[in-house]
DNA sequence: TTGTACGCGTTATCAA
DNA sequence: TTGATAACGCGTACAA
């Protein structure tokens, strides 16, 4: 029925080539121990035979897929795309070949994917997944997959770490913002669900607040440019001024902008801060100023450290990147 | 050494439950013949043992992996992001896998992501690179690889095309700009190596201009906001005024932006449309009116389409997008 | 209903 | 330098 070519096995190119298949692997494998004569032509009638070699049962013999399992939630965020991309390009330096296995903000489902992980053989993974405790990172651990973690302080046998700290840099950003006479009241931007990041930093938030003895406010919005553009049309109604902390790019352009379309001006009536700075921070205007980890580094950090870890050559299992503050428009100082 | 697990396998559950490893095999794969008192044993064996079968082994064995493979470029645009999301919703749901393989700007390089495409023995492949011409694609597909091509029209026994179509909207765009008394020259903002859909952009965008009887300009630059800006920047210090149509929306942001920091009026003196629009158009100030589609059902039906074409259930190896204009604030009409 | 035995396409060990 | 042959972990006719 099929004109197609059915998928040529070794065993028939060793026959073609009047060799045993056990030559075929050599030559395959690129292994010495086989004369220049036989070499030619097995490799003749793998090209005439167009024979490629199943990276099934290479796997299954060899027990490595040199597959890497990477674990991200669904949302389609510039960051996350960034961290891919940083991941992709060592992957492809290295020979590796990633498997996407994408969470929802669903904890049961999020249980369903370690399982795929762990049926799915890959040499390591990278988790990168606010759903999943330690718990069950130690789950896909057990089974002996080397694992890096994303934005979460793990460490085992198998377990490194790759964390980002707002933290410091926002603690000083807002300290310094107080001392240097900066007058708005600051309103940290809570989003629900938005994950362990952002729950640090709003840690931080309040911690530096209370600390300094400063009145501060929490917002609630949802996490879309449309909702919160909307939410805070009706809240620049009401207010003027203040200093906001927003979690991301979107959400910091949706208060500029409703700031701006309420008559507002930024930075003078109104700042924002976007705690996950992209380059989109700095499309809008006023471009605005934000907290900055190169997520691309982070994927090309974690997948390095994932390579050294399963070749056994990882000393430092944790590493933190911290972020930067990069001043523009939106903000004072 | 390890204290953790050595991986499990169907046969020690066998041993460990007391049955044939055939019987464990039925129960795993939920198959009938099996009376609920073993398949209670061989369950709770399975837990115990903390069991997960070998994906590797199963797709051997059946040849089927459940694994989609993904082929897009490297670039880290956020339609690429929209398109894979909207794949990822319908794998999840069908309960594949997908398996990325990324492309950089380098032919050769693409062919050997070829390769991998078939030695990694997926049971379908999505693909969306410029950089793979029509035997490329045919090659992949003479390995029986079913195959759903993004954005170029192919067809043949295993292979479907989803594309998308910016021409028909272009046109009527660029023909009522001038039949609704738009005086201002139109340029077509070329950005090198960007692929077969800008291609047929600018040819439309000339073509319809030589049919028309119009002047037009076609500019050059990178593919890069800040390149782009830069350019633009120089080229309002001699032009005060122009209609341009730019690829997506951060060089579209980059001409926006360079056109009011040279104290042009958007859309009085500049106008300017994005041929890829994403969420982004709607974030900056003025809004960029552009031409849409929404990626993510792209992507959607490319995987549906994939399913069907697997399952040899697939009527209509063609689907076609068309692009609807997005009227905001940087244009007139 | 259950078990046996073979096949999936490789790699790897050991003889030859 | 080569070639049998046993794994790798599973599915599945076929037999029991």
């Amino acid at each position: 029925m099929d004109n197609l070519k059915e998928r040529v096995t070794i065993y028939q190119v060793a026959q073609a080539a009047g060799v045993s298949l056990a030559t075929v692997s050599r030559v395959i494998n690129k292994q010495g121990n086989v004369t220049p004569e036989t070499r030619d032509k097995v490799e003749r009638t793998i090209e005439r035979l167009g024979y490629k070699p199943s990276g099934l049962a290479q796997a299954l013999a060899t027990n490595r897929t040199t597959n890497i399992g990477i674990v991200i939630p669904s949302a389609n965020y510039v960051y996350i795309a960034n961290l891919l991309n940083g991941i992709t390009d060592v992957a492809k330096e290295k020979g590796f070949v990633l498997t996407l296995f994408v969470t929802s903000h669903n904890r049961t489902e999020a249980l369903g994917v370690i399982e795929k992980v762990i049926t799915t053989h890959v040499d390591g993974a990278i988790i990168f997944d606010d759903e999943l405790d330690l718990n069950d990172i130690m789950k896909i651990n057990s089974y002996s997959v080397p694992t890096i973690v994303v934005n979460n302080k793990v460490q085992g046998e198998k377990v490194g770490c790759v964390t980002f700290s707002y933290n410091e840099i926002l603690r000083k950003t807002i300290e310094s913002y107080y001392e240097n006479g900066g007058k708005k009241q600051m309103a940290f931007v809570h989003v629900h669900d938005a994950g362990r990041l952002l729950g640090r930093c709003e840690k931080t938030f309040l911690e530096t607040h209370e600390k300094l003895g400063r009145l501060y406010k929490v917002i609630n919005t949802d996490d879309s440019y449309s909702h919160t553009y909307r939410d805070f049309m009706e809240y620049f109604s009401k207010n003027k001024s203040g200093y906001f902390i927003a979690y991301r790019d979107s959400i910091a352009a949706a208060i500029e902008n409703a700031a701006t379309d309420s008559g507002l001006k930024v930075p003078e009536d109104v700042e924002v801060l976007s705690l996950v700075g992209t380059k989109y921070a700095n499309i809008v205007r006023p471009t605005i100023s934000s907290l900055n980890i190169d997520m691309a580094e982070v994927g090309k950090r974690s997948m390095y450290m994932l390579i050294d870890l399963i070749n056994r050559e990882l000393t430092d299992k944790s590493y933190s990147f911290e972020a930067t503050f990069l001043k523009r428009d939106s903000t004072n100082q």
